[in-house]
DNA sequence: CTGAAAGCGCTAACAG
DNA sequence: CTGTTAGCGCTTTCAG
């Protein structure tokens, strides 16, 4: 098999921890000794079992990160999103020297958890992305005292979300500034992230002195056709004329433009619109659409930050960390003021 | 820290052959000695090191895959296919009882190849779904005998792809089999994957007898707002009245309807047009995108299938896996037959 | 059916 | 500055 620092101790005449310690960059070797060792390595192809390290080592760290990141076919928002910090994830951590990888499903009748997975592949600590967090399966590891870092998984070790509420507020003062105080708000589902959403919908109105007016509110749901179709007739004969409808996500929004168009009214000059997700083609379309998006860029790059911290026992600031969302502006929403 | 064979071993007054023999289901133990062994791990929360196995054992096996896939920021298509494959074919691999990591990237001035990378983590085989294939350090990956499979690079060991040209000629018997013989395609650029797809947009004309006319390619680019609509000003302008407009990419087919709406023309009453990724939107839109999608679910399946052979060294059918990708119908291509 | 013992490749004191 | 030695937790003959 591949070469061992018995190979190369036996070529240089030294003994095995001489090997180690240039390896380690421990302990104290001559510059002469260490050059031959490492040119010695590089001949016979020696590369360190990161196995032996991790049985051998003191502090048994093995410098791999676990991810747990459910797959489903569905919901291709919420994979983009979740690829989208795993990748950025990523790039901050292999700066630091840790692997990735993933923690494989455990089906539910297995007798093991995910803790035991990840205490059984040694990982320094995991990086929650999206669980079921109904699954049991995954409550012993939020319960451990593993290094463990979430996201949008309140009540965990050190958690990561976006400022939902904070960003719809921000996004209805964006329609303000623009003269907008006709709002219609297409309500999904009064609970989870959709009723934080909406708090920050009122917020917003308080902040900018705009009366709330139930009729404001069009219940709907997330994007299908006919649902975009009724919530826009809704909006339109809700009796308060909105100059804007703000759908709960860009698939709605993006066929929202063709139905109202339809019926007579054009994006934006005779209506406004804003979506939420900042899918890619909100942003390429004609007209293109003002809405939020997460900033995974953000969240990948805290996560990582944090979850290092906890690995080397450092202090972190923050049990939770807020990382703003960003407005999207786009042409979807005329200036009107 | 935690229990270890010894600690279970003791407890059971066995040795630690014993218990290591019931985890690996080796050996003969009798039924009464495994149960116990069984129940006081149990109990004492005990986890195999996999660490430790890996150094022990005769076969040096991790059940570790490795996976290189090059993060970029931009490219959202190309991402969001590596993703979809990459989900594919971990749900695959897991059910084989591996774990999936990635290979971390290595800088360019690192003395290390990812080869070594693998090597030194054991993986016990490697899956290159996006490699930059001018980069040095994933040559030896190539070179060696570690049991690799790879998306979209030729001249490697097990490769899969997909019926790039075949599915254009099939789009092309699509458009023909609805009536559709003035066909204009825009060419981004003559090499790579957009010549293989059109030669397949070549032969699916010849397989309809239709014969090829200079105009009807248009030379252009993937999506870009200007070159969509110089691109759709140019086939209009072609002489050869096309009834449909083959674009590059879902970008640019979702761009032109507004677009050729501008000029006067519906889609797809006037004119018929077709995409090419099959974005989520594209299925959405109204009207919906006729379009062709890589099989993503299909590739990762058969990347999994094809390396866990090799791992087992068990002959594998193919050098070359060729994925049949899928026309996604849609409502953006009229019957004028 | 079970156990003793020899490693796997490496780290980490400790001694020199 | 370098070497000796004792493990890390487990697998795997080989005896019994």
């Amino acid at each position: 098999m591949s070469a061992t620092i018995y190979d190369i101790a036996k070529r240089c005449n030294c003994s095995i921890a001489t090997v180690s310690k240039v390896f380690n960059n421990t302990g104290t070797i001559s510059k002469k000794k260490r050059e031959e060792i490492l040119r010695v390595s590089h001949e016979l192809g020696y590369i360190p079992s990161e196995s032996a390290r991790g049985l051998a080592k003191a502090d048994k760290t093995t410098k791999m990160i676990g991810v747990l990141l459910h797959i489903n076919d569905d919901k291709s928002i919420g994979h983009y999103l979740f690829s989208s910090i795993l990748n950025s994830f990523r790039i901050v951590v292999e700066q630091y020297g840790y692997d990735v990888a993933f923690l494989s499903k455990i089906e539910e009748d297995s007798p093991y958890t995910y803790l035991d997975k990840v205490k059984s592949r040694g990982f320094d600590g995991v990086f929650v992305i999206s669980a079921n967090k109904t699954e049991t399966k995954v409550k012993h590891l939020f319960e451990s005292d593993y290094p463990l870092v979430a996201f949008d998984n309140p009540g965990s070790g050190c958690t990561l979300t976006s400022n939902n509420k904070e960003i719809v507020s921000e996004l209805v003062d964006y329609l303000v500034s623009k003269g907008h105080r006709k709002i219609c708000y297409i309500l999904p589902q009064n609970k989870g992230i959709a009723k934080i959403r909406f708090e920050g919908f009122i917020e917003g109105l308080k902040r900018n002195g705009i009366e709330f007016d139930e009729r404001m509110v069009i219940p709907g749901s997330y994007f299908t056709i006919d649902s975009v179709e009724k919530e826009t007739d809704l909006a339109l004969k809700s009796g308060i004329e909105p100059t804007v409808i703000m759908y709960p996500d860009d698939y709605s929004a993006v066929n929202a433009i063709p139905y109202l168009r339809k019926l007579g009214m054009k994006v934006p000059s005779n209506i406004s619109v804003t979506g939420f997700d900042g899918i890619d083609i909100a942003s390429v379309m004609h007209p293109s659409i003002v809405t939020v998006k997460q900033d995974a860029k953000s969240i990948g790059y805290e996560a990582a930050m944090a979850l290092i911290k906890l690995i080397n026992k450092e202090p972190v600031q923050k049990r939770k960390i807020v990382v703003p969302a960003l407005i999207c502006e786009g042409t979807s929403v005329k200036n009107i003021g």
